[in-house]
DNA sequence: GTGGTCTAGACCACC
DNA sequence: GTGGTCTAGACCACG
């Protein structure tokens, strides 16, 4: 499962690593019995302590998403039911909305806004690939 | 002005004031020259302290946006961004990442980001024409 | 680091700090990642309060001059100024034509304003020399 | 007589105005029995509140340095004794080493700051003769 | 009335 | 231990 964190937002860690299992639960991206990164190896990759992915687990485990067995690993116990399509587009809205403000407070155009859109996708389905 | 927070997204006060004031600002709903409501009153209508509205405020001035007058009040200046080129583009990207990981996140393709940023766009725009 | 405040000068305590910290990096006091006093203790030693502290090396930070690591600490990075072009020019402008104001004021010539602004210069100069 | 205000500073308005008649007087740029601007001239040539100046001027009259005649104007009445080169140099290297600071901070070369006090230093001297 | 600074003390997130 | 945010309340400078 891919992770990523955006230290300014102000949102804590820990509930960004929540949203981000809900989220890949709610679009499907998450099946049922599915195993999540290890405490330690997700702690790794996102360069945080491990106090800090313990706590983000410990709590998707007390709302029942997640299931600990020791010694064996966390994994994905519960289906939700997914977003539909409307709420999702609205979730996506402010997050454009965000980007949309910035640029034009930098007096970017629209149409280098769309452009620099496509350069990062490109950018991320490389890094995708180079993962893989 | 209006403005709404959200003491439960984690984002800092002071930030989401920020943010709306940008908002605003790139919606068209606020205008060169004019008065921000006073760091009184606006700590009160939102039943918050008055260094909170005070450090919005205050970065907002340090980012340009707002110049506030001493014993006179806080107006809005339609300032260019004081950034340089590098930060402004770094900045700018941080925001479309986000929305990308979103759409990862809920299984949105490429093309239709592509398709919910031009829709986005074009209710700025039309907000902004609303607003002239 | 060594720090040090007036409380006569009607300076800013914050901004007080913030000229100390641009100081010492400007002559080489202050390596590239080198800790900065914890917020606490720096407050301790100056008898302010933490906000004090933590308001100025946030706006350092927002100047890029700081990075401040949650849990860890405030470091010093030797990163360049965000500002663009136009804003940097206007700063050193302002800075210098302060100078010339108490120059006036002084009734110093303005050829023995140039030569003490080079004396200036090299004693940084040796000042950085002598910390590295 | 020349005023200039640094409204960034931090130092107070009033304060700047009582520095400045001090500085005058201190470098003999001020004579005993010279007139200083009337309150609402001053105030309106620094564009400021005529409190402000008042201010000034009251403290001055109580420390003495100046006589208010009601109806007349305000005078100049002490002398004091002038500062010596060393004094005027020490305090003139501040205003510049703030200056120097900034252009590290800013990454401008020793000789580019000297060639823009140059060029500021001529543009005081045009506004001077412009005003003359 | 306006904005600006500082203190004291609280609570939170992260290491 | 670290930094980050917020409140309550004070005092100051400016119009």
């Amino acid at each position: 499962m891919y992770f990523e964190l955006n230290f300014k937002s102000g949102r804590p860690v820990y509930q960004q690593i929540i949203d981000q299992v809900k989220g890949a639960a709610a679009s499907g991206g998450l099946r049922r019995g599915e195993q999540l990164p290890s405490i330690r190896a997700l702690a790794e990759r996102l360069r945080i302590n491990r106090n800090t992915v313990a706590r983000a687990y410990g709590e998707l485990e007390h709302g029942g998403l997640v299931k600990s067995e020791h010694g064996r690993g966390v994994f994905f116990t519960a289906a939700t039911s997914p977003l539909n399509a409307r709420t999702r587009r609205e979730l996506l809205g402010r997050a454009l909305d965000a980007a949309i403000i910035e640029a034009h407070h930098f007096r970017v155009a629209d149409e280098e806004l769309l452009k620099l859109l496509q350069e990062r996708l490109k950018a991320f389905k490389r890094r995708r690939v180079e993962a893989a």
